[in-house]
DNA sequence: ATATATAATTAGGTTACTTACCTAATTAAT
DNA sequence: ATTAATTAGGTAAGTAACCTAATTATATAT
């Protein structure tokens, strides 16, 4: 049992590391990525435009965290800002033209190399790998795993 | 497949956020008790003691980032670094007698976090989550994952 | 009308790296 | 013995991706 807890901590460690790996496109950076693709995606599934406060609790960082990333983002034309009509308070954020065709073509290649993933590791071996991350992401919620040291 | 991509890749999303954790102890930061599990590991296993160099290639990160965590670490009296008799250039580094103490308390403190999620996984599941989570760093690895993008 | 709550932003960290460059020591070639 | 190239390690400065605390603007509740 311990011998396994050291493999699963050394395997997590080298996956940690390896998956960590910058996806950058055209000069934009992860971070930034990662937040033009959840735009895109809670954009096309609601009527209206995200906001702040949500993108923070959809990528789970604090807003003033998300206000940066957002500031890049609009200085470059990919984004821009709406401001609420009922709530004064409230910036919305929605993809530019050049934002949304970025968007859908850095997704393209992204998703092409997640397909050559399931590719290599077959049908079976990937229902298996979702499952699993699945359920040790749900053990880690559950756990509160990084708050407890 | 398309579908099974998105799956996998929303997964590991998730995953590697929630994975990210952000271990510390009496004060010491992630990168310093990843620093001396990898020391501890190497200088037991070997008769020489760990190089910078060497080091640098386990963790993969560069050779001044090694430095820096050194620094840290030696001025808090738990590493030593001892110049090789042989090559003037080479600097090997050693637990001391405190660093050795801490890093086993550290170690077990983990390792039984470890032996938990083991035990919820159950033996097969964490088998198969070991040798898939190896599967795709190896594919990672492989396919130079980072540098094609 | 006033206090309180909420949304976003600004200012200023922190961590874990990196890159560019440097010195000292070793090795190889002349 | 000298010069050139390489290797090991270090210094300084910078970056990505976060964070917390404080502030501003607006909305809501008493």
């Amino acid at each position: 049992m311990e011998e396994k807890a050291q493999q699963l901590l050394h395997s997590l460690r080298k996956f940690r590391k390896l998956a960590d790996i910058n996806l950058s496109f055209n000069g934009y950076k992860r971070s930034e990525i990662i937040m033009l693709f959840i735009i895109h995606q809670e954009n096309n599934k609601n009527e209206k435009e995200i906001t702040i406060s949500q993108l923070s609790s959809a990528l789970k960082i604090t807003s003033p965290s998300v206000t940066q990333v957002i500031n890049v983002l609009e200085k470059d034309g990919v984004v821009k800002r709406i401001n609420d009509k009922e709530d004064g308070r409230i910036v919305r954020i929605a993809l530019t033209e050049k934002g949304a065709s970025l968007t859908k073509e850095i997704l393209q290649k992204i998703e092409e190399k997640y397909i050559h993933l399931v590719q290599y590791l077959g049908d079976k071996k990937s229902d298996q790998l979702i499952s699993l991350l699945q359920e040790v992401s749900d053990y880690f919620v559950r756990n509160k795993w990084d708050e407890t040291n």
